[in-house]
DNA sequence: GCCG
DNA sequence: CAGTACG
DNA sequence: CGGCCGCTACTG
């Protein structure tokens, strides 16, 4: 049993305690034991063998889970995962994956409808009958329809490089616009992941400057197929299909004040943006994605947010580069002023 | 679920 | 308002 | 025991 593979026995069981109501952290806290143990530098195995030590030295990891991993160790499977999944479908499991469908909703489905795979939930959707259940509505169930394929095809992330050839035009083309002063690529594309689930792109405007312009040039753009969502601050398209298949893109505008505080925050990873968030009430501060303020004074003036090196400046922390912003070890690095100094494309002398 |  | 979503 | 990121934003 590799690391990974415990850390997808977790996953697994994560998903499913979510789909039966389970306590939302209590289900956050097995995912969370999951990327612990994918990301620890050495084999699990190991810790669980060796009689002096137990995998409840690793934070986030208590009794409980630790039971859990020594038993998928030894054993090579969890009893609980597999008594779950006598009661929770594989197909159910799959409805997670329709964007808009959580786990509340799922439940309901399997539940009150008997639905228990994608084929079910399709049929149910066209003959109109998810469209009756209380919190769904026609829009519900035009977007189970929509997203029943994705669905079936599993995983959607597309490669950074194929990605960047459609963001980079929407964000240069946005740039052009008079009403907004700066567009910034954000998320995992400017993390440099070597995938993405979807782009995030960020634009400022001048204060008291309406978001909506920005807003009418990307729904109007020659790479946008359809408008997803959209509201005040935060817009949600999908891209034609031959962009790299249909990749959604997450438009945010804030006023140029927020600017660092909004880069900070959509740039993620979330994992790193709890801890930056944590750091901030240590310290009496609240980091949203609007600025960084103080706790006493919510109503008072930003104590941080222009750049990003306010925000980390503010949390006690130089600036992370955000390649680094993984919750992998970055802000002890960060504490001790040990920051690696990147590879850049300058380094790089030839391609063999 | 874990942590203080 | 609850649910879902975003990092 | 109580708290667990966000004065998150958007939809129905």
């Amino acid at each position: 049993m590799s690391n990974v593979d415990v850390a997808r026995v977790l996953v697994d069981l994560a998903d499913l305690l979510e789909i039966q109501g389970a306590n939302p952290f209590r289900v956050r806290a097995h995912r969370s034991g999951a990327r612990t143990i994918e990301t620890l530098a050495e084999p699990i195995a190991g810790l669980v063998e060796d009689p002096e030590r137990s995998p409840e030295e690793l934070s986030g990891i208590g009794k409980d889970l630790s039971e859990k991993i020594i038993s998928i160790v030894l054993t090579g499977k969890l009893d609980q995962l597999d008594e779950l999944r006598e009661q929770v479908p594989a197909g159910v499991v799959a409805m997670l994956r329709i964007p808009g469908l959580g786990p509340k909703k799922v439940g309901v489905l399997f539940k009150d409808l008997g639905l228990e795979s994608l084929d079910a939930l399709e049929a149910a959707a066209t003959e109109g009958a998810i469209a009756e259940l209380k919190g769904f509505g026609a829009k519900t169930e035009q977007m189970i329809l929509e997203g029943i394929g994705l669905a079936r095809h599993g995983s959607t992330r597309t490669w950074l490089s194929t990605a960047r050839v459609a963001v980079d035009r929407i964000v240069e083309d946005l740039s052009k616009l008079d009403s907004v002063t700066r567009v910034s690529l954000a998320g995992s594309s400017r993390r440099l992941k070597e995938t993405v689930g979807d782009l995030d792109v960020l634009a400022t405007v001048s204060e008291g400057v309406s978001s909506s312009d920005v807003m009418a040039a990307l729904a109007g753009h020659e790479l946008v197929d359809e408008v997803l969502a959209q509201g005040e601050t935060k817009q949600r398209v999908r891209l034609l299909e031959r962009e790299g298949g249909g990749l959604e893109l997450d438009l945010r505008v804030v006023p140029e004040a927020s600017y660092g505080a909004a880069m900070q925050y959509f740039t993620g990873s979330k994992e790193h943006n709890i801890v930056v968030r944590r750091r901030a009430q240590e310290r009496g501060l609240k980091v949203n994605e609007y600025g960084v303020f103080s706790e006493t004074d919510e109503d008072g003036p930003a104590v941080a947010g222009r750049t990003e090196e306010d925000v980390y400046q503010a949390v006690g922390l130089p600036w992370i580069p955000p390649e680094l912003r993984e919750d992998r070890g970055e802000f002890e690095m960060a504490e001790s002023g040990r920051l690696p100094e990147l590879v850049t494309v300058e380094d790089i002398r030839g391609d063999l």
